[in-house]
DNA sequence: TAGCAACAGATAATGACTATTAATTAGTTG
DNA sequence: CAACTAATTAATAGTCATTATCTGTTGCTA
């Protein structure tokens, strides 16, 4: 976690925007993992000029800086994360809640990737990992639903 | 694998139309993994009057009859398997291929699944694992270029 | 083989994302 | 701290993958 992005994009010779620096607290400040849209209505309260262009612009910029993730769980759209540890994600396909996994990172899973590399002959150099299923909610109300 | 698709969609409430067969048979018949795309320009010049709507509406009833299984390896599209057999995918990132990974399937995952669903008490009922780097090719023509 | 529900084909629409462009502003320099 | 300049924003139009609609066609059941 970055304290002062400020100085963080400056070094690296970007501006540091007032729009970035909301993006990205914005992002920092929840543990969901929002879409672009999602972000851009959110800011849009405090930053009502603020364009959805410039959401994706910033989110491009903080991911190049590796400040954020950019995830894909299957959706027609992508969701961003500012926690950039290593760690996975499981989608609830009921509400379509995104949940972390920080005990599927690197340490456990060295071993399937070393596999995979000796099976394909490729140079693995990342990864991402998605689980589907009911959240703890879903399944208990899927449980209920069901008369059990 | 079915040998017999025409007789699985009808038993399925499903037409087993030329065009859905085609589909399937031309999806079957490549070890990559094409895009809806991909499969319509493969397929125009036997069935120069198929639509590309066509195209992703048999992929969705083959996809919901479990026949294929669609693929989001982090790009833009959705890519799509005729192999429903449980492995993984490496996405070359040069060259853009997609090749499967039989090593990573659910034997040796079992207990990284068993984790995610102790850690988020999530009830886990599917997943999607991709990891991404170079083919042997792209690596090789990497460290050539390199001067190595 | 008649008939109808399901389907294909054509095309318009949608939704996520990107490019463009003119006006604004961050951050350096005097 | 005011002026400058290149980067950035906002607005908007465009692109691309995918989906919906609608009409004529066809698989397949009775």
């Amino acid at each position: 976690m970055f304290e002062d992005i400020t100085v963080f994009l400056r070094n690296n010779g970007f501006k540091a925007t007032p729009q970035r620096l909301a993006v990205y607290n914005a992002l920092a400040s929840t543990n969901g993992h929002p879409t672009a849209d999602a972000l851009f209505s959110a800011l849009r309260p405090r930053f009502p000029t603020m364009s959805l262009a410039t959401v994706y612009k910033a989110l491009d910029v903080l991911a190049e800086l590796k400040l954020i993730k950019v995830l894909n769980t299957g959706e027609f759209s992508f969701r961003y994360d500012a926690d950039t540890s290593d760690h996975a994600h499981v989608r609830c396909e009921k509400c379509g809640r995104v949940s972390d996994v920080f005990s599927v990172a690197a340490g456990n899973i060295a071993d399937i990737v070393k596999e995979a590399e000796t099976e394909t002959g490729c140079e693995i150099s990342g990864r991402q990992i998605y689980f589907f299923g009911l959240c703890p909610e879903c399944a208990r109300a899927a449980r209920a639903g069901q008369g059990n």
